[in-house]
RNA sequence: GGGCGCGUAGCUCAGCUGGCAGAGCAAGGGACUCUUAAUCCCUAGGUCCGGGGUUCGAACCCCCGCGCGCUCACCA
């Protein structure tokens, strides 16, 4: 068991404080880093670090230990930089000596001496003296094999993202990715804001939420599926270009591509539409590529993913009608349409309504191919009751989806902005909501009233940024781009 | 929710046709002044996921449950 291990680290916490060491002391010496340090005498070889002799002061996690009598290695690491410490029983007090020896791998310390090279060439501080800075009590994966249970790598994050290069890089990329996206919304002018998480209507797209209730007023409310209807009402407020950067919350099931909360980024553009969200989208993910990768050509499991240039643009009509040999448009309403893919020899599915059929027929055999960047345009009118008409063809709406490696990834249309359109759309919502369909978009007149303020055209833009990142750094799963993924309770 | 697979020492895993529960790493003790997966000797370490059944005998076969993975469905 463990239990024996920890025992023995607790002894030796034990004997530490019995000789008056702190082993949780509140401050460290002035130190560098050891990025810094492996950087800077990257090029300094034995003979340079022998004429002229440097002493530096670090401090990292003992990340291995490798004892041989009167000459002992460890590895220490810093913030992802690891550098080797040696201690020579020669060159230091007796005393010191033994006291390195109860060192422990995962012990946090404090380190000075000077800098020498090993007869393989490694960079390498001989310990003058140390300071322990926190002792660790429960041993760290084996270092052999790693922590590579999928299980035990998401349940216990920590010791992933310690031990696990891979894990880290993710952690460290997505950040980078957000933070460029920032610098683009932020260069274009949009105003970053915050809005309500706890709502009492949700809304902005077709999902089951989270409940919750507020015991003051005795209140249900609801974890946010969107930011989309406060961020519009921002717009109505002369918030001309407004984003936001956050949590949402689906009560739907687990999958690769599916956590119950996920980051979204939504923003809305006034005097827009979505065609300037498909520049802004295109726009927004060259530039990540740009700045975090440094390449527009990304590898995505197994292939490559080239999102440099303009990304194709491709009608629902036509995705649909070029892999199943049926023109949607020419079938106007859902018995027509069910009997053209009888006649085209197709599987039909139990869509309730013409809208739903064309959308289960893209998600099917459309979507999963759809690997380089692809926007897809014009979707049926009942998909989308929050989008504008489109002026062509009222079953259709201006709006977009952007799809790479098979996965949706943005979302955009021109905001529907006519408040008697709105409520109309709304009620037919509410009626298939009536009808059972427990995702339909709620009533919410609050917003509706908004929308008789005002609107102006408006542009909106949502972007799974999980699912982007998992694209970017090619994670075969959500879960590896979520810090902490949704994990069962187990036991 | 359905199908398939997996669950054995702290970690990674082996365990044959049902016959004494194993290795490496980690841990404890010892040797060792150029290691970096250090090496060598010794020691300790088990609810074989849980429960039930079949059997003289179950880690192994059967049933139920739990967890995880993949997949399908759901999730635009």
């Amino acid at each position: 068991m463990s239990e024996r291990e920890r025992e023995a680290r607790r002894a030796r916490l034990a004997a530490l404080r019995e000789a008056g060491v702190d082993p949780y002391p509140a401050r460290v010496a002035a130190r560098e880093t050891v990025a810094g340090v492996s950087e800077h005498f990257a090029d300094h070889d034995e003979q340079a670090l022998e004429a002229d002799p440097v002493t530096v002061s670090l401090a990292g996690r003992l990340m291995a230990l490798r004892p041989m009598g009167k000459l002992v290695f460890g590895t220490l690491l810093e913030n992802g930089a690891r550098i080797q410490i040696s201690a020579r029983k020669s060159e230091i007090p007796a005393e010191l000596f033994a006291a390195v020896k109860t060192l422990d791998v995962g012990d946090f310390l404090h380190v000075e001496g000077p800098l020498w090279r090993t007869r393989k060439g490694e960079l390498t501080v001989d310990l003058r003296g140390f300071q322990l800075l926190a002792k660790s009590l429960a041993p760290l994966p084996e270092k052999w094999h790693g922590l590579k249970d999928v299980e035990v790598r998401f349940r216990k994050r920590h010791l992933d993202i310690l031990v696990n290069e891979d894990a880290r890089r993710i952690m460290l990329q997505r950040s980078a990715v957000v933070r460029a996206m920032r610098e683009v919304l932020d260069g274009r002018g949009f105003l970053e804001v915050e809005t309500p998480v706890l709502q009492p209507i949700y809304g902005g797209a077709a999902a089951r939420p989270f409940t919750t209730e507020h015991n003051a007023y005795d209140q249900r409310l609801f974890l946010r599926i969107s930011d989309e209807l406060y961020l519009k009402r921002l717009v109505v407020a002369g918030l001309d270009r407004v984003y936001e950067i956050g949590r949402v919350f689906r009560n739907e099931g687990i999958s690769r591509k599916h956590n119950p909360e996920f980051t979204m980024m939504e923003c809305y553009q006034a005097y827009a539409d979505y065609r300037d969200m498909m520049e802004l989208t295109q726009s927004l993910v060259q530039t990540i590529c740009d700045r975090v990768f440094g390449t527009r050509q990304l590898p995505y499991r197994g292939q490559v993913i080239d999102f440099d240039g303009e990304w194709p643009r491709l009608s629902m009509r036509d995705a649909v009608a070029e892999r199943i040999g049926v023109d949607v448009l020419d079938c106007p309403d859902l018995p027509s349409l069910q009997q053209a893919l009888r006649d085209a020899g197709r599987e039909l599915g139990e869509a309730p309504t013409w809208g739903r059929l064309v959308d289960d027929l893209f998600s099917e055999h459309v979507e999963p191919q759809l690997i380089q960047p692809t926007f897809v345009t014009d979707y049926p009118l009942e998909l989308s009751p929050l989008a504008k008409r489109s002026p062509d063809d009222p079953r259709l709406v201006e709006r977009f989806e952007a799809f790479v490696g098979g996965l949706e990834i943005a979302n955009a249309f021109s905001e529907l902005n006519d408040p008697v359109d709105q409520r109309g759309r709304l009620e037919a919502a509410h009626r298939d909501r009536d009808a059972g369909d427990d995702e339909a978009h709620p009533m919410d007149e609050d917003y509706l009233e908004a929308l008789e303020i005002g609107l102006p055209p408006t542009g909106g833009l949502g972007i799974g940024v999980d699912r982007l990142v998992m694209v970017l750094v090619d994670a075969p799963n959500l879960r590896e781009v979520i810090s902490f993924p949704y994990m069962r309770p187990d036991d």
